[in-house]
RNA sequence: GGAGAGAUGGCUGAGCGGUUGAAAGCACCGGUCUUGAAAACCGGCAAAGGGGCAACUCUUUCCUGGGUUCGAAUCCCAGUCUCUCCGCCA
């Protein structure tokens, strides 16, 4: 959300930022909506201020034009808040501005890349991929999921099973225990202004898993990721300053009807209606959101390091980033089969404009109350990674090396082989 | 699902028709003291919104929405949430 007082004040400014993202705002109307909402506000504080006075003279003869003074009132007040929810309609749809140093661009191709780490490996055999390796292994069944359940759904078993919980359990004592994050086992299902408050909703409803609750209550949604209840945990609060940054991890499926990828990686579980994720969100003062970012990433990239998987890290262009993000580094893990680089993590500085919309806020030193600065990224996605492990470490026997750090979380196991 | 109790500032908690935006304590910030810190003492400290270059000023807000009243944190109605007890249940 942003900050109508910043939009009046430079409103030029304001839509050169948004054309980054190729949107033109209707900026006239904006501030029409603005200034009449202002001067109906102005109308009616006089008028409270009529009637106050009034009431405290305890004349009995000024009584009966209070009471019309009430109704004029009532009828400015409407006026008011519906000339106030046209306004915000229009502002809670509007995206976060990018941040000057993100490059512009309409879409991924202007993305930038920053760097490259670890060595590709090389296969005198003709690498498959995740998901031949894991149905030769019987331990991905997609068919049977689509038969329980349906498409973009999949049963791990077995071993897998084991090396999907290993990894969610290696990457949370990462965190936890070496780059200072608490850990936090949430609710998955959250209200409608929870999924407001970091962005999911209102514009991008149709990706998400409503669920039906009870009607009487406020609408609820299954996650799509943890970031919507991590961040929110800030949701209505006014932090100390000694409370910060807050450092938070989970592990958690995620749900996500995945509207508008219809034919996209339909095979394998590169993308599915349910995965695991393990989610880093940070609760920072907003002027250290850029440091936090870069510290963010490195937690994430650190994990791929010491699982030894290949990967670069790229910046998303101003056309591609996500809704609520004023900058974004994707971290992108080899993938064999394909030949190139996949998303495996996303991190963002949100800025305020999560924290506008939760009003989530903190005193600072001189005691102001000023709105928070929130991150959040992937760290990483459990499914991906899994991906990632079985066609890095693949072998001509269509075995799998288990990566050194996870040894420990699978019971010493050294590789997983069809029985 | 049945029966009670409650919802007040960052937190705890008083107030129960008219200078109450709200006592007190804690926390926090500033100062005195101290080599430094702690303690002690002094001072400051709710939020949102409007007007003003500013000093400042005005309005609203004591869970939410209605109602009574010239006037509501305080009275009435409805709803939401939380807690306790009983039942049911992973």
């Amino acid at each position: 959300m942003h900050n109508i007082k910043d939009i009046r004040n430079d409103p030029k400014k304001f839509k050169d930022s948004l054309k980054k993202r190729f949107l033109d705002v209707d900026l006239e109307n904006l501030l029409d909506l603005d200034q009449k909402n202002r001067k109906l506000i102005q109308e009616k504080e006089i008028l409270e201020k009529e009637k106050k006075e009034i009431s405290k003279t305890k004349n009995k003869d000024l009584f009966e034009k209070s009471k019309t003074i009430s109704q004029k009132i009532e009828t400015l007040e409407k006026d008011q808040k519906s000339t106030k929810n046209k306004l915000e309609n229009i502002l809670s749809s509007l995206p976060n501005i990018p941040n000057d140093d993100v490059p512009v661009g309409k879409d991924e191709n202007s993305n930038l890349e920053i760097s490259k780490n670890g060595a590709i490996p090389k296969f005198d055999f003709k690498p498959k991929s995740h998901f031949e390796l894991g149905e030769n292994l019987k331990m991905l069944d997609f068919e049977l999921a689509s038969k329980t359940t349906g498409s973009r759904f999949v049963f791990v078993k077995d071993k897998l099973a084991l090396l999907e919980r290993a990894i969610s359990n290696f990457m949370l004592d990462v965190h936890i225990n070496q780059n200072g994050y608490q850990e936090i086992s949430p609710p998955l299902i959250v209200s409608e202004s929870t999924m407001y408050g970091t962005g999911q909703l209102p514009k991008f409803e149709n990706d998400q898993f409503e669920i039906n609750f009870d009607e009487k209550e406020e609408r609820k949604f299954l996650i799509p990721t943890a970031e919507v209840i991590l961040t929110n945990m800030g949701k209505d609060k006014i932090f100390q300053l000694n409370e910060l940054p807050l450092r938070l991890v989970a592990s958690t499926p995620c749900f996500r009807k995945e509207a508008g990828s219809y034919g996209k990686d339909t095979k394998g579980m590169i993308r599915q209606h349910q995965f695991y994720k393990v989610e880093l969100v940070s609760i920072v003062e907003p002027k250290n959101c850029l440091a936090e970012l870069e510290r963010m990433t490195n937690s994430a990239t650190k994990i791929l390091d010491l699982l030894k998987l290949p990967y670069r890290k790229i910046v998303l262009s101003s056309g591609d980033m996500g809704f609520s993000a004023e900058k974004t580094f994707d971290i992108e893990v080899w993938l064999p089969s394909e030949n190139k680089y996949r998303e495996i993590s996303s991190c963002s500085s949100c800025g305020t404009f999560q924290a506008r919309r939760m009003k989530s806020r903190y005193k600072n030193k001189n005691n102001e109350t000023l709105f928070l600065g929130t991150l959040n990224g992937s760290g990483l996605a459990v499914g991906r990674t899994l991906i990632a492990i079985l066609e890095n470490y693949q072998q001509s026997d269509g075995s799998i090396i288990i990566p050194e750090v996870l040894k420990p979380y699978m019971n010493k196991l050294e590789k997983i082989s069809k029985k």
